[in-house]
DNA sequence: TATTGTTATACTCTATAACTATA
DNA sequence: TATAGTTATAGAGTATAACAATA
């Protein structure tokens, strides 16, 4: 959320650039991807949602899982039963702290992630309106964003 | 999805562009709006993606919402039930066509929407990390996509 | 005492099936 | 006969509260 632009120009070149973005984002094709990757995987979006935010290499603690989701740690409970049950992931106990259990993906779930960023991953038609030039810049761009972002946090 | 771009490198950097956008709309920013939107109008999710799809002029089928949210029409009933009990918007008869009910937003709907824009709208501090000429590059970029995906409706 | 995770429970979101009214 | 909307119902999704184990 902006604090930093007032009624200036800049303030609303930077609104209608994130309204564009938002706009050609969230508000058609994030819901057909996600549809689409449930229908190929077969599972439910909570469980997909899941899914996309683990990680190959880290286990991890199912408290952090709660923290990313901002949902509760019963529902974290479920989300993981869900994992569990279809074979992507498993509890392991934590080393060094025995209150915690950490959730790392099994070879299947592996799988079954990159099958699943595959179908994210893969640009609308819509992006063969833009030359390589303007692709190009647009990346740029949008890493600037990145790593502002990034900072942020 | 995609179905122009093979393996050269104008495909991957189509890739690399959606990725960053999805990332940076999708995975934090939108969640955290929808969030505060709720909190400032005490709407429950549904509802305000529902008001998010009505608009100020235009009457509404209710079939129209089913095939926009891509949802079962009985769901469009519960939706638009919780719109007029908060008072937002109404039910109308189709003025030619008896079965159809349209969705008109009232004043308060109007303003709520408004409200709900507002805060949607406000691009994150992550913005600031651009020039204003980039902010205009970015923007012509972005309007570009938007055209061309309004033409593959 | 504070924290992690689970269970039991209940509330919200969304779809299916059966129905009514109109075309 | 086909289409728009509703009702009743059931199934996911998600939170709250009480609890067990560990720190």
């Amino acid at each position: 959320m902006s604090s930093e632009f007032g009624e200036d120009s800049q303030g609303e070149a930077a609104e209608a650039g994130w309204r564009a973005m938002y706009h050609l984002v969230a508000e058609r094709e994030g819901q057909r991807r996600i549809f689409a990757a449930g229908e190929a995987t077969g599972l439910t979006p909570a469980v997909l949602k899941a899914l996309l935010h683990l990680t190959p290499e880290g286990p991890c603690p199912m408290r952090d899982l709660a923290d990313r989701f901002r949902c509760d740690p019963s529902y974290v409970t479920s989300l993981v039963d869900g994992l569990e049950e279809a074979g992507l992931a498993e509890r392991r106990p934590h080393p060094s702290d025995r209150r915690v259990k950490v959730v790392v993906l099994t070879d299947r779930g592996v799988e079954a992630l990159a099958q699943v960023r595959k179908i994210i991953d893969q640009p609308p038609d819509w992006f063969g309106a833009l030359s390589a030039k303007e692709l190009a810049q647009l990346q740029g761009l949008l890493a600037k964003l990145q790593a502002a972002q990034a900072e942020e946090a």
